[in-house]
DNA sequence: CTGAAAGCGCTAACAA
DNA sequence: TTGTTAGCGCTTTCAG
């Protein structure tokens, strides 16, 4: 026989297959004798309720679709993974899916999720189509943003508070005696918070404040080396390079020990993330950390509530980012603060 | 109205929901006329065919279960990604399994996998329980197994040339002039292969074969480090650490790093898999590389090709590792060859 | 406490 | 070329 169905154990038990259906779900009142007497033949038969079939009547998936740039990125892999705990611990799976920062990818996966009528969706920065997620709304599916959001829509948000973070990374560097802190920001939302945290800082540590020393960038490691390179090359360039993601801090490192320079001697690097990379290179780098568990918990819990109906109102849960010291970071070195003759 | 159905197509449309269904799945034979305008309301009620829907009529889900022991981790993480694009290719979703190495967690997922009907199953070592491998293959459910291979079982499979990676990575560094080679092996099965690699490469360049240079571990960088040291701490310290995966490299970086020892000057570090880790530590680790994206290739394509019927017998798919040389591997240094007196 | 029956949204014969 | 209809495997009233 091919997988038993639950006709295949009701006939067996002797019972209807309202019966077993009952005793699956655990609804309640059925003597102990026929719950037994089917538990047992659905032991016996190996029997696997389907929730393909349940999920048609039912009409709830227990599935959560997930939407980040890149599954392969530490930072991403990590947040996934605490996602599928706390769903798995709620009775849900994820669907991950990949975009690439490719609207392409972003609409055909849409389109995938929505088929496959998952119960929620959890979108994180990087997502560049607006209307799409208008259209996931449009069909009522709820959806939480994580590390983004639409001030056009009102939606379900769990973030990192952006601000602070650029702030704490940036008064630490001033405390540490830097004059002149460059940022390497990202190409994604957060990064004008961030922004605007290092320039209160900048203000309140009484530095000025340069443009030169703002620049932008995608987060590949190469992208980070090119901009830090810029960079070094300024008539004055920095003491101390903030990026705001750990792949870029660790691209600006490369471009800093290429120079000959020290790490933290000549210039100090603070990244962003806290990812399983700033623990590995050398010397380990002073970062931001996201608090990675939590947010796939808030995450998990706001999505659910929402799916769920317990709570009305929309919720922007912002949690708190926090400095982790390592060996990137030192004490400024002001002789340094001159232009290097050699390139 | 709330999402719209096949009916709801229909009736707007002025056709039967065969029709709808019809041309929905592309089967041929209809007018351009009921094609179009049917394509133009499902486009303008904004339907998404359920797929839940006809899973259960067609009895295929076109889901396929990932299990692995933590997607968080970087080479998992990469493999994932790899499969998501080509079962993407292929109009498969992926559903990702944790399992942490734990029991437990094995057979919750199985289960679950199987209750969703999932159209085949991806597993890769890691993974404990045999008998549950069974059940899924007692339910018919396609299996294929990832750098893993159960002798009891006819299984399709796809691995890397162990023994050939075990093999390489020796004698790349016999050639070095090492003539105490160490090695950390993990506690998966690959590691049998690459040992015998390890032991015939030691053979063929006349250098005795020394049950202390062998020891096992976790793969964590700190089981890594804890390795090492034990290492470091012989008689007879090796000049040279193969670990059987780059996390054990790292681990191992540390630990020589951290007794002042000099990389590759003192010390040369060869690793498994080429994760992105490779790349980011100091120095760079030369590694054997996996061939993660045709690895994921050749898993979804043997694992659809058996969900599809269209090849019968099993196949077991291998392939090779390649030498990726980098800054933590350099000549012997013979007079490191003695014990240091510190430690 | 247990069973009969309707229906979830779609596919696939089979008719027309 | 298009429509009718019988399931797919389950949940859920509603009777008994």
């Amino acid at each position: 026989m091919q997988q038993p169905t639950i006709y295949d154990v009701a006939k067996k038990a002797g019972v209807s297959i309202a019966t077993v259906s009952g005793v699956i779900n655990n609804n309640g009142k059925y003597s102990n004798k026929t719950k037994e007497k089917v538990l047992d033949v659905m032991e016996e038969l190996k029997y696997y309720p389907s929730s393909v079939a349940s999920s048609l009547t039912a009409k709830r998936t227990q599935t959560i679709g997930l939407i980040i740039p890149d599954i392969s990125s530490p930072f991403y892999a990590e947040f996934a993974r605490s996602l599928e705990d706390w769903g798995d611990e709620k009775g849900y799976s994820i669907i991950i899916c990949s975009t690439d920062y490719n609207e392409k990818k972003e609409k055909k996966y849409v389109s995938l999720l929505l088929r496959r009528r998952v119960d929620g969706i959890i979108i994180s920065s990087g997502f560049n189509n607006v209307d799409l997620i208008k259209d996931i709304i449009q069909q009522e599916i709820p959806v939480v943003l994580v590390a983004y959001n639409i001030d056009s829509l009102q939606l379900n948000t769990v973030s990192v508070d952006d601000y602070r973070g650029g702030y704490q990374a940036t008064a630490y560097l001033a405390e540490l005696g830097h004059k002149r802190i460059a940022i390497i920001t990202e190409t994604v939302q957060s990064s004008a918070e961030r922004i605007r945290g290092y320039q209160n800082a900048l203000n309140d540590y009484h530095l000025i404040y340069d443009e030169n020393l703002l620049t932008e960038s995608r987060a590949t490691f190469e992208e980070g080396e090119i901009q830090a390179e810029k960079l070094l090359n300024l008539e004055e360039p920095p003491t101390a390079i903030f990026a705001f993601n750990d792949i870029l801090a660790i691209g600006a490192m490369r471009a800093v020990l290429k120079r000959g320079l020290k790490i933290p001697e000549d210039i100090s690097i603070v990244g962003f993330d806290n990812s399983v990379l700033a623990t590995i290179c050398n010397p380990t780098l002073t970062t931001m950390a996201q608090p990675l568990n939590d947010m796939g918990k808030e995450a998990i819990g706001s999505l659910i509530s929402e799916i769920e109906g317990t709570v009305k109102r929309k919720q922007r849960i912002l949690l708190l980012p926090e400095l982790v010291k390592r060996h990137s970071t030192g004490p400024a070195n002001l002789k340094s603060n001159k232009r290097e003759v050699k390139n």
